[in-house]
DNA sequence: GTCTATATTCGGATAGAC
DNA sequence: GTCTATCCGAATATAGAC
């Protein structure tokens, strides 16, 4: 969707809407009071983007390029799919809990569906970078480092789980006793990673 | 907290604050508003309850009562823990998804803090059904069925974060190819946990 | 018009009678 | 256990002075 490239202008109204979209939810912004913020005028608005609709499904996309930004480069990582994996979920969470505003925009909407926009056009939008991730743990079992009898999709919405909800209980998890020693992003997910990746039963 | 027997009273007090919390949140509900829907004086809630916030953990320690029960119900799957945890994990995303209102109401005050209560106490509650988890899953180790390098705390976040997620994000998620052919809670559920038992890595 | 002071309302909480 | 009456503080509304 956004991989036009953006005016420069189109860009700005992106951003100040994101920033505003975020603290007051889809009801509570107008394309008056994003247009006053940018500067112009609520026409050139309506210009870079057909609707206020369209503008919110925009900043949804952007929220989620940079996610989509991370795992292509894991592509790269032509050995060890798990590495990559492994340092693709690190990094999301730490981008989660270092820039909250885009992940709570995007939450809100998933689990409440608060702007009232036909929910197809956001699952559309969130499965592309999901089906990346699948697309890379297939990867993982035709090289042979992952089995093949999982559902790829299930460990793919795992790693996601894990991620969203070490993000949304940052506060409490880091309370309890049994996560006192991993306080940091990096060893949560990791950690995390690893017991996912060697998996609970014994052999 | 509400292991004392409560009188009929409170509980009706009890009961009707948990919905109208789940539906306004705690600001947006005053004592007045419970004693006047349940038929009672104020003077009479303050009588159950020591204070507003009392009755409102008191709120989030009954949401989380009946995980409780599931997972005490567990410990007499002697043989298979495996089989118990998978049962579990089930019953709790059918809960979630059959009544959502107290979840709802434990997840807000998880994630967003909204009443503004110390958060430790929230913590408190919540650690006591993830004690459980994690004692159970340790009995699958010391029994030789799970592996033992593995972190127990780990896992039980992980299975807890599936269904967190899976029930938050079910609208979106159902919509997605990947979950078309696994539309009940039951097969997800299990899908879930066969994933997370098997792990990633090929031996 | 605007600012400040006063009044009213409302929510949380307590005391004491029944 | 339940009630009536009441207190305190915060927010809101309103009225009158300037």
């Amino acid at each position: 969707m956004n991989n036009e490239v953006l005016s420069q202008g189109a860009h700005r109204i992106l951003e100040v809407a994101a920033h505003l979209f975020a603290r007051q939810g889809y009801a509570g912004v107008s394309i008056n009071d994003i247009a006053a913020e940018v500067g112009v005028s609520k026409a050139n608005v309506f210009h870079h983007f057909a609707s206020k609709e369209a503008l919110y499904l925009a900043v949804i996309d952007a929220a989620c390029d940079e996610f989509k930004t991370e795992l292509e480069c894991l592509k790269n990582h032509e050995r060890d799919v798990a590495l990559g994996l492994k340092q693709v979920a690190c990094q999301h969470l730490m981008r989660l809990l270092s820039n909250p505003d885009p992940a709570r925009l995007v939450l809100r909407e998933v689990f409440k569906g608060e702007s009232g926009i036909d929910s197809s056009q956001v699952a559309k939008i969130l499965h592309r970078n999901f089906a990346l991730l699948v697309e890379q743990i297939e990867r993982g079992q035709v090289s042979g480092q992952f089995r093949r009898d999982t559902d790829p999709a299930m460990v793919a919405v795992t790693l996601i789980a894990q991620n969203i909800f070490f993000f949304q209980s940052w506060e409490i998890l880091r309370q309890f006793p049994e996560f006192q020693n991993l306080d940091c992003a990096e060893r949560l997910s990791a950690a995390a990673f690893d017991s996912l990746s060697k998996g609970l039963f014994a052999k």
